[in-house]
DNA sequence: TCAAATCAGGACCAAAGTGGTCCCCTTTTT
DNA sequence: AAAAAGGGGACCACTTTGGTCCTGATTTGA
């Protein structure tokens, strides 16, 4: 499965309808949790709940009182998928090995397989840094960037 | 933290370890799973049960009786660690929307986000894809393998 | 100054998932 | 026939996750 959970899943959703309802009102402005929760189609215990986990991450500002509410505390262009990620999840780690002590895996000797745990958790994270929020807040967003800089990633087989 | 579960965890690390006694003994025989238990320090029921999930999946190839054991099906360069965790995990996908529905998630219209998350997901599995058991068996295998296609991937940062 | 609106923090619980062990059956060899 | 292996699955304890709710702090505005 390699799955990441649910919280986060809406949280990134979340952030998507946040960055459409920005781009409608331009003088941008605050929206509450419920207002959050009506545009997402969620719950509004749980959509606060992800709302208050992404101000601490980093991902959003509130001001709190009357007229308070959230904003997105970058450009859209500039929090990535990864930031998101670790914010509502918790820093990518696949497995022990790649975390950051050296040897949680005492099972036998020294983990011969640490290092290569490590770049291959370093190449999944370099993937999902590369995914911003404004791509993915627009259909095929994603899609249309990476065509844009064929040459930085690997050519889809033909030429 | 997207991190694979622990079975799959052991069962990468069974597979190396399985690597490395085949390249011991070198007329290939069947490793029974009580040795392959002893071989890489872990408890033999639930070394008995990853094995049996790695030849449902295609990984391994069994023979019973007496001097029966465990063998890999194919070369160590042909299996990759995707392979190997679909077959212990089940096929990745991180979201509801990557996987292979069209529309689970049915909060608001149609999910704007599922071609990107299924382009996300499919970037991780075709890197997941590039590595081998043989890269994953030595230690810094992955990383070498990386830097002799340096043209396929990107440049670590420098020339 | 008080009331209303709004976020912050965390407690709480039910449900699901995971990790690990064990048992009984089948197959194969001697 | 007995012993040595693997096959399949049941089973349970433990942890994690998903989701809700409550109480407190902050801000605005009448």
């Amino acid at each position: 499965m390699l799955r990441l959970n649910r919280q986060t899943d809406y949280g990134i959703m979340i952030l998507t309808c946040l960055v459409r309802e920005d781009d409608k009102a331009m003088p941008p402005r605050l929206l509450s949790a419920p207002e959050i929760a009506t545009a997402s189609g969620l719950a509004l215990p749980n959509v606060s709940k992800i709302l208050k986990a992404l101000v601490r991450g980093g991902i959003l500002q509130s001001r709190r009182g009357v007229q308070g509410g959230y904003q997105l505390s970058r450009l859209p262009a500039e929090i990535s998928i990864q930031q998101i990620i670790t914010a509502l999840d918790g820093p990518i780690s696949m497995t022990d090995c790649a975390g950051e002590g050296p040897e949680q895996c005492d099972v036998s000797s020294l983990c011969p397989m640490s290092a290569n745990w490590k770049y291959i958790n370093d190449k999944i994270v370099e993937t999902l840094e590369s995914i911003t929020l404004e791509q993915m807040a627009i259909p095929g967003g994603v899609l249309a960037a990476a065509n844009n800089d064929s040459d930085s990633t690997r050519n889809p087989e033909g030429e």
